[in-house]
DNA sequence: TATTATTGATTGACCAATCAATCAAGAAAA
DNA sequence: TTTTCTTGATTGATTGGTCAATCAATAATA
């Protein structure tokens, strides 16, 4: 059985288990043997490639932020008007994807994480250093610098806040309202800026 | 040992430690033994007065936001112009309280809980709507209905996504830059009406 | 080519620890 | 005595992690 090279295809099959098992369990409460048995494999094996759960789990929250990160570059590559980019900021991580009952699992479990777990901190940090810096990328071009740099504050909180809102609270997730929120907030930035010239 | 009426005694210990306990954990993943030793009690009493661990958790999610909503009627009482009453608000939110490790640990632990389970949903809804309701009591003196609404939905977003990344983010809570984000947010959408007129 | 290491891949069985829940029985008060 | 209160002991189930052993393919050797 033994062919070449398993390792990179059961690491992408254990990582992919994991972040089904947790949307199903709605939290990082999930059994090696089960991600294992989801894999196609032994739960032995999934230490041997791991070492250990925490590694597992490590890896695959890492996994997460990485497909976010590419959707927004992807959602950036090409838009060269500053209003344009900020406006595909907001929509990207308002995007369809992002409301994956995994996604959402994965998200609230990361915050709970980032509290006692000094990783999980850290890759939290380059979640919000990431979309502090592609919100600049067109903010700066729009408004003086510290001005700038609190409407990225506020658009991004909006966006943390308005995400766990429409996960949870609201019935079906509307993206679209939360969309049209953040973008209203940003106009209104925009010109109470022009009009104080 | 036994005096009279120990159940309301025993109950209000056994929240308080698991309070403590989550807050210890930082999640719902803490011992009926760890909360029954915290509380001075054997886990078997702890299974006499609440049934199971669910309820007890249960318990205790409820105890925390009856807390926030008495700090909320404290704040608004006594304040009757429309505008404070928004700031107040606004405050309670961000108070000391809001930020202990405990109160954070909860509130995460709530938002999992509240994927799969029916009822800290509908507690979730509780504190929305309460939260909503506040907010409106104010603004419907300084805007027009539907303006008002949307503006209520902005800060209670802008507070929910604030929080968390005051809480977890950024390094020691930084309340006062947050209120004053917000309050920069009410401030121009009222401007914004009345330059409209 | 045939034979023999060598190595990576994989597993079942097992272990020690942990936990929620139950229960029968004891201690104290009424 | 009856009721309320309380616990120690126990159980049944689960879990993360370890380990020795197997299997398949490849490389080396004769």
């Amino acid at each position: 059985m033994p062919k070449i090279g398993m390792e990179p295809l059961r690491r992408k099959a254990l990582i992919d288990a994991a972040v089904l098992a947790i949307g199903e369990r709605g939290s990082l409460d999930v059994t090696m043997s089960e991600i294992a048995t989801r894999a196609g494999v032994s739960a032995a094996l999934a230490h041997h490639y791991f070492g250990g759960k925490n590694d597992l789990l490590e890896a695959t929250m890492r996994h997460i932020l990485r497909e976010l990160g590419r959707d927004s570059v992807a959602a950036l590559a090409g838009v060269s008007d500053p209003l344009g980019r900020v406006s595909a900021v907001i929509a990207v991580n308002f995007a369809h994807s992002q409301f994956r009952r995994e996604t959402i699992a994965a998200w609230l479990a990361f915050y709970v994480e980032a509290q006692r777990s000094a990783p999980m901190r850290r890759l939290l940090r380059v979640y919000t250093r990431r979309l502090h810096s592609n919100l600049m990328s067109g903010l700066r071009e729009l408004l003086p610098e510290r001005e700038a740099e609190r409407t990225a504050e506020g658009i991004a909180a909006l966006i943390d806040g308005l995400y766990i809102r429409r996960a949870l609270v609201d019935g079906a997730a509307d993206a679209a309202s939360a969309v049209a929120l953040v973008d209203d907030y940003l106009e209104t930035r925009l010109t109470r800026e022009t009009a104080r010239t």
